[in-house]
DNA sequence: AAGTCACTCAACCGCAGGACG
DNA sequence: GCGTCCTGCGGTTGAGTGACT
């Protein structure tokens, strides 16, 4: 039993939005204001589900939005937020002035998750691509080959469009587990390495190339291996000060500007990432081996961070 | 010119949670 | 406490469009 449609699916009108339309919503929202959008349609005169009127004034009619395309400090700064909470698209949005969570997200499935795989960075985790498969095969691996590591000009990423889809279609298991501790984990060395390499064995999927289940990827991807080896971070932040003010700098219209560079926010979050680590509990492994279980893990740490870092959290509305 | 392919982005869908009676 | 309504959210879809063959 799910729950009853919103409205008459059959009698309302889906697609595009005619600029009649858009008048319509208009004029009613300024005189009325927005809300209780399930009326608005009859007493609008439209013949659409009242939802699809809110996402309509949401995310294209909004006086206050943008139209005009991203720039580079609002693609910085949504890698910048995306690294750290993942894909919560409307607390991003909220970072940036007059963006959509439909802007931010698209832009981010269209461009941005290709621009950091041009760079050999993992999308999902934000890390060098061969470190992510490496910790992985450590993850779960067990010593056994299901995957190895060799030279090789065939690049992951001419095979996946993320080296985190391709563990998502390994196992789902250790999804969650990889990607909290992911943003906690203190790499064993800050100096990564992009080994180009290729998988042997099982699953067949990867060795067939199959591409991931996202819906924005293409398959047309071929990404060459960047030559270039990300640089071991130079500290210059410490998570503390991450957290005396907003941890993510706020977009004020498009003049705004980031005195980061993008390799130099690499670097500050790295830093982050390892400060915390450090200090959240000297005792505890990153790996899932010390852990009597993945959740039990995954709870422990979510406890930790809520004792010792609450800014944090709050900072984006958990 | 026609067909194919890849990409973009507006819109849809289902679910979750809060407010309220 | 329960049911209903409304809103917000993230994932996904598909129409439109331009590039390419």
């Amino acid at each position: 039993m799910g729950r009853p449609p919103c409205c008459d699916k059959s009698n309302v009108k889906k697609g595009l939005w005619t600029e009649e339309e858009d008048a319509k919503i208009l004029a009613y929202v300024a005189i009325h204001g927005v809300g209780n959008w399930s009326l608005i349609p009859k007493k609008a005169g439209l013949n659409r589900c009242g939802k699809s009127c809110r996402l309509r004034w949401t995310n294209y009619l909004r006086p206050d939005l943008k139209h005009d395309s991203f720039s580079p400090q609002e693609e910085e700064l949504i890698i910048e937020c995306h690294r750290i909470i993942g894909s919560r698209w409307s607390s991003i949005a909220r970072k940036l002035p007059g963006r959509t969570d439909n802007d931010v997200k698209n832009h981010w499935n269209t461009k941005l998750k290709k621009k950091l795989m041009k760079m050999g960075i993992d999308p999902v985790t934000h890390k060098p691509v061969s470190q992510v498969l490496s910790e992985f095969r450590n993850i779960s691996g067990h010593g056994n080959a299901s995957f190895k590591t060799e030279p090789s000009n065939n690049s992951i990423l001419t095979q996946s469009n993320s080296a985190w889809e391709m563990m998502r279609n390994t196992t789902t298991n250790h999804e969650s587990y990889y990607n909290s501790s992911m943003m906690f984990t203190n790499s064993a060395s800050s100096e990564f390495q992009t080994t180009p390499f290729h998988f042997s064995g099982h699953p067949s999927n990867l060795l067939n190339g199959t591409t991931s289940s996202c819906s924005s990827s293409s398959s047309s991807a071929s990404i060459t291996q960047p030559n270039q080896v990300p640089q071991t971070p130079v500290t210059n932040f410490y998570w503390s000060d991450f957290l005396l003010s907003d941890p993510v700098p706020q977009v004020v219209g498009s003049s705004a500007t980031s005195d980061l560079t993008f390799a130099q926010n690499e670097h500050h979050f790295n830093n982050q990432a390892e400060y915390i680590s450090q200090n959240i509990d000297s005792n505890a492994s990153v790996t899932c081996h010390s852990a009597s279980s993945f959740v039990d893990e995954i709870l422990d740490k979510d406890q930790e961070m809520l004792s010792q870092f609450p800014q944090l959290l709050n900072d984006f509305d958990y």
